[in-house]
DNA sequence: GTCTATAGATAGATAGAC
DNA sequence: GTCTATCTATCTATAGAC
């Protein structure tokens, strides 16, 4: 039942929350160690007792959603077509944004963020593929458009104050809604 | 022809590029004062020469969207109807971001920029009134999702790289595209 | 109008006492 | 494991020479 490696003890998980909080409120850059430990009622030099560098924590911050993109990527490059694959990917990403509303949304807009995502194999390959799934094989400019345009929208979603007083089933369900428009679009429909 | 009231030399519009360019890279909190002077191959105090403080660079550079903003938003509420209201303010948002895609992309999501931005009130209450016609007179949820989803997407697909190579003219059709669609859906669609 | 020089504050990070 | 104290670098901003 225990947990064999990697302790973590309690404090570790306190950083990450704070600073999670406010990387959502002020930016990454905007965020400094002190106000991580002014935010905890601790010192500076107790965060960096839990880690070594400010750049650790942000990494620390993204793993969970991480962790649950490698899972859901995975399933969706299984799927026995692209249109499947792009359902899948679509829900799992939805389901992401719902579950770590703040991760997503706050961190993934953040240039700070990019620099260091940039620089981490795993992730940036991660991002990389999941692109890959949601545009689909060879995309028209349409589609591109749809992906970049949804993409970034969904994630928005997640974190719009405005939106807070909304059902998780119920938000859920709209932004699936909408991945469904927007993917499955007929192509002579309304445009002009 | 010429300029009869505020001259504005060369020098301000020198930064104003020079900083547009940075806070689009690096955030706003993330782009020093040492930054843009080595852009333009000054020193800090010729920048300060420009500007008094560093948040008078960052409403330089808002202010043309701002302005554009201010006009069609006072054309869309002068529209006949809730429903003409929205086209003409999604149509206006659409230029403006084709128009200025470093501006609306880079900034408005920017949480340094976002606190700026509230504590200046001509600025904030075109923000309000936008969003106003963009959703609606009384919205339900899936107008409110999808004007979020849309607001968050449009201006994120305006600064992607990755879209670069489309043609102004093309993106400009296809956002509006997307805009018709999200915003005239049938809510008994293709919702689960 | 651009510079040097510098102030005062704060950044990220480290050393070592307790 | 948390502290005080401190380092170096950089930040925004100002003063004043040229």
């Amino acid at each position: 039942m225990a947990r064999p490696l990697a302790p973590r003890g309690h404090g570790r998980e306190r950083v990450v929350d704070a600073a999670l909080e406010l990387f959502a409120q002020h930016g990454v850059s905007g965020t400094s160690l002190q106000m991580i430990a002014d935010h905890l009622g601790v010192t500076k030099a107790a965060v960096y007792y839990q880690f070594k560098a400010k750049e650790d924590i942000v990494l620390a911050v993204l793993e969970p959603a991480f962790r649950t993109m490698r899972d859901f990527i995975a399933e969706a490059e299984a799927a026995p077509s692209p249109a499947e694959s792009s359902e899948r990917a679509m829900a799992g990403l939805v389901d992401l944004i719902i579950e770590q509303r703040q991760v997503v949304a706050a961190l993934f807009r953040d240039p700070e963020v990019q620099r260091i995502v940039d620089g981490h194999e795993d992730f940036e390959s991660l991002v990389q593929r999941l692109g890959t799934l949601l545009a689909g094989p060879q995309p028209d400019t349409r589609r591109r458009v749809a992906t970049s345009v949804l993409g970034a929208g969904l994630a928005h979603a997640g974190m719009q104050p405005e939106l807070a007083d909304i059902d998780d089933a119920v938000l859920r369900e709209e932004l699936l809604h909408l991945g469904r428009l927007l993917w499955t679009a007929d192509p002579h429909s309304s445009a002009v």
